[in-house]
RNA sequence: GCGGUCAUAGCUCAGUUGGUUAGAGCACAAGAUUGUGAAUCUUGGGGUCGCGGGUUCGAGUCCCGUUGGCCGCCCCA
């Protein structure tokens, strides 16, 4: 047993567990380029400010935090949006809009590490900047569909949940609450699902004891599962704003239609999403069975890069966890598994077949090709054992008969035949043989 | 930060009311095998039984503490 081990929630990853990490990093690059996004990365040690000043004070007790030997209070960084609002706002306008930036970048966070969430852990982000319509929740929602797709994972294994804190802004506001309770009772709302009508003592504490009918109301548009309903809901509200607002609304799940993405978005009110800073539309991805933690979660935060001292800005972001997303792909078995395969593996008979040896097998690496041979000298039955475990192709055989006469034995191991090929024909001949392949 | 639960080999686990030198399967390595394939047989390496203390003639086993894993609460950017 080590005599250290790693910290809590801290992850080690052996090569069949970085391979599955990297799998998942493949998948997200490649697909956030398709749609046109590209990549950036940022500081993993930031000030402590910039936290608090996106998330107030209280963030410090979930930061991992500290003061630097310059007498700084910095931070690893717990989330990306702040540094990219600030790497965004630096170059607002020398930047091509619309803005369309990605990250996959590793986390920490001082927190309980449970199911599905750990200290250290990757994300995938993605934001667009600059676009102030639902042009902009189009292309994320999108995206972050997409980028569950892309492992094989269907509408039947997860959906988005589509909210819009404005929509609940309006109604609030045309059911007379002002704004302090309004924020009290998304709170409420942002709990509900878990809590049910617990949900509701933080209000009651704070402004008294919802009326019923005003209660009913809350829980009726909390309860909104798709579009039809939520016009219906807002039908007597009538207003300009409200009419523009069902029209971003019409625009948004229209574009997603068109696109073929019908069935991964629902439309749920019952999301609000915790954080004050989301401005607009809201979305969060889930597993359909209910039974892991959010997949990813994302909005629209038009505030932000201003509140960070850029320029106002208007944008829309999400992120997906590597932790909750490796789970359920392997809930689903579409995790794959990674074994590595060499494409050619040598078998030498002895010191002098070694050095002959040599020359190709460097000379095959050098052209790209994956070479494996035994580091030491070892019978030829171990070897071809050894060969077939590489999950090579080919086998290369220096032997002291073939040598002798100026050839090397090329065994092909799937076929299982064998031919000679003159020793200045290998390199050639290994490459025909794995490109027909 | 709070509560529950667990901890024996790299992995999955067994280990009797406390009793000699702590076991198995898998994995790994060597041999059978100095020229042909995932088999088989034989053998081997690998453990301060998470760590520390206590009770006892004697602790993997009982008690206390601690660290870590898992589950839940708080929180979840």
């Amino acid at each position: 047993m080590a005599s250290f081990q790693s910290l809590p929630g801290f992850r080690e990853f052996y090569p069949d567990a970085l391979a599955r990490r990297n799998h998942l990093f493949r998948l997200w690059r490649q697909t956030a380029r398709t749609f046109g996004f590209e990549e950036y990365d940022a500081p993993v040690l930031e000030p402590l400010d910039l936290y608090k000043a996106k998330s107030g004070d209280e963030i410090e007790g979930q930061l991992f935090n500290f003061t630097d030997k310059g007498g700084r209070e910095v931070a690893l960084r717990p989330e990306m949006t702040p540094t990219v609002c600030r790497l965004v706002g630096a170059r607002a306008s020398a930047l091509k809009r619309p803005i369309k930036w990605f990250s996959v970048a590793e986390f920490y966070r001082y927190e309980r590490a449970q199911k599905g969430r750990e200290r250290a852990f990757f994300q995938f982000n993605a934001d667009l900047f600059g676009e102030p319509g639902p042009e902009a929740e189009t292309e994320l929602i999108a995206l972050l569909v997409q980028s569950l797709r892309a492992f094989g994972l269907t509408a039947q294994d997860f959906y988005v949940r589509l909210s819009d804190r404005n929509l609940w802004f309006y109604y609030l506001e045309a059911l007379g609450f002002d704004d302090t309770q309004t924020r009290a009772l998304l709170g409420a709302v942002d709990k509900f699902e878990k809590h049910g009508d617990d949900a509701f003592r933080p209000y009651a504490e704070a402004h008294g004891a919802l009326a019923p009918e005003r209660k009913a109301q809350v829980l009726a548009f909390l309860g909104v599962k798709d579009f039809a309903t939520l016009e219906k809901t807002l039908a007597p509200l009538a207003g300009e704003k409200l009419a523009a607002r069902l029209a971003d609304w019409r625009q948004l799940l229209g574009h997603l239609g068109a696109m073929g993405l019908a069935e991964f978005v629902a439309v749920d009110l019952g999301v609000v999403r915790g954080l004050a800073y989301y401005t607009g539309f809201v979305f969060e991805a889930f597993d359909r069975k209910g039974e892991l933690r959010a997949i990813a979660g994302g909005g629209r935060y038009d505030n932000l890069v201003e509140k960070l001292g850029g320029p106002a800005l208007p944008a829309v972001g999400f992120a997906i966890g590597d932790v909750t997303m490796g789970l359920l792909l392997e809930q689903r078995g579409l995790m794959p598994a990674f074994v590595p395969a060499a494409d050619v593996y040598a078998v030498i008979g002895g010191a002098a077949e070694r050095t002959a040896a040599f020359a190709d097998i460097h000379a095959l690496r050098a052209a790209g090709w994956r070479v494996d041979y035994p580091l030491r000298e070892m019978g030829f039955g171990k070897q071809f054992k050894a060969a077939a475990e590489s999950g090579a192709k080919l086998a290369l055989i220096y032997g002291g008969d073939e040598l002798a006469k100026g050839v090397v034995k090329i065994r092909d191991l799937v076929v299982r035949t064998e031919r000679d090929v003159p020793c200045g024909d290998v390199l050639a001949t290994v490459r025909d043989v794995l490109a027909g392949a």
